[in-house]
This record gives C-alpha cells, structure tokens and sequence, in this order.
DNA sequence: CGTTCGATGCACT
DNA sequence: GTGCATCGAACGT
C-alpha cells in the first residue's frame, strides 16, 4: 500500500524512523526498481547547519519549503544524484536523506546500470559479481542503481513514478534493531545524531 | 588492513 | 573561485 501524504506531514524524526521498513519504489520507463529503506538522515531546518536551508530560501533548497511527501534530488561533488523526502508543513524546510536499501525488485536493472557507470575505468569488484546488499549500499549508490536523477526533483511521492509503499517482506526490524547515531560525510551538524539505520544489516553504508 | 586523492557539476559568495 | 549530505582506485603499512 501506498503511504499517504499525511505520513510525511510529521515531524521529521518520526518519519525517519517510522521509513525503516518500508520500501521505496521507482519506475523510470517501466523498469521498476526497489528496495526496503535499511538507512536515513535527517536534515531539519535553517538552524540545522548541514541542511541545505541553513543559507535560507534560495532557487535550489526551494522543494524543502514546500509541501510534504515530495522528492528533493540534487547533485553533489558532481557526480552523485542523492534523494531526499520532503517532511513537516510547507514552511517547515526538512527533509530525509535516503542512505541504502536492501534491493527488492529489479536487481539485474540495478545490477546492470551499477555496471554501466565503471565504462571507461579499470575495476575487477564491479557488476557481476557485487553482492545485491551492495547495490544500493550508499546514497550515490542507491540512486545509481534505481535510475534516480535530476528530473526526479519535485517529484510527488504521493505519485506513480517514485513512492514509499508498506508491503510484506523478509527484512527484519525487530525492536531494538533501530539505532541512531551521528550523520556521515558531513562537517558542520555532524553531532547531531539524526543518522537512523537498521542495526546489522549488510546493505548499511559506512561500518569498519 | 589503513589513508589519500581524483573525478566531476553546479549553487552560491 | 570555493566547497560540497560520494565513491572507489591506488597507494602505504
């Protein structure tokens, strides 16, 4: 079932948990990806230094003032498309970092487009033979692997092409499997600990 | 094992 | 011109 957009008009740390579990879904030319969200961040607010509010409105962080339940995707460092879903009231400027997946529908898409972007370089650890917990182990990672870009800025969740569903499937999430900790990859509001994951699981970016 | 570093695009000062 | 919410190859130990 589809989650509703009430569900993203909470606060953000309740969504965050409340998104381990359940499985994110795109369709990009009836290829048809997904995967159970195993690991997010919080970015909340212009106090929040390390969320792209913190400078206040401008052309780009415009999705995160607005309305809940809708894609914010940008680039970073050039090269990775990362996904974030916007939560709280239009206003409100928040939203969650989609960090790994445990892949569920569509894995030889993933595996190949995963493959696709090592063309041009030297690797013997690509494509074939990857792990499926790795394929969407990472935010750069997940978005590579399911087709997410730009054109899915803006997009409504509430919405055929990129959705949240709550469905039946085999990963667990026992109480006590949830743990918080600081975000990842980040300098300024590294402290705050609005790092959520599903302790254990493999697909989890960024263990020892 | 560990750490360093290049690739690469764009929003913002 | 600067600085990233990254990734993985290439090195060093």
């Amino acid at each position: 079932m589809k989650v509703p957009r009430a569900f993203y008009d909470r606060a953000t740390l309740d969504v965050a948990r409340d998104l381990l579990g359940k499985v994110l879904v795109h369709n990009r030319r009836g290829a048809l990806t997904s995967g159970v969200i195993v690991e997010v961040e919080a970015y909340i607010g212009e106090s929040d230094p390390a969320c792209h509010a913190a400078p206040g409105p401008t052309r780009r962080n415009e999705p995160l003032y607005g309305p809940p339940g809708y894609a914010y995707v940008y680039l970073n460092y050039g090269i990775h498309a990362l996904v974030n879903i916007v939560t709280e009231p239009a206003g409100s400027p928040a939203a969650i970092l989609i960090r790994a997946l445990d892949p569920l529908d569509g894995v030889p898409t993933m595996r190949r487009r995963r493959g696709r972007a090592m063309k041009g370089r030297r690797s013997r650890s690509s494509g074939g033979g990857m792990p499926t917990s790795e394929l969407c182990r990472g935010p750069g990672n997940l978005t590579m692997a399911m087709g997410i870009t730009l054109e899915d800025n803006r997009a409504d969740l509430v919405g055929d092409r990129l959705f949240v569903e709550d469905v039946e499937h085999d990963v667990a999430i026992a109480p006590g499997r949830v743990s918080w900790g600081p975000r990842i990859g980040i300098r300024l509001g590294a402290k705050r600990p609005w790092r959520v994951w599903i302790a254990g699981h493999p697909a989890v970016s960024g263990r020892s």
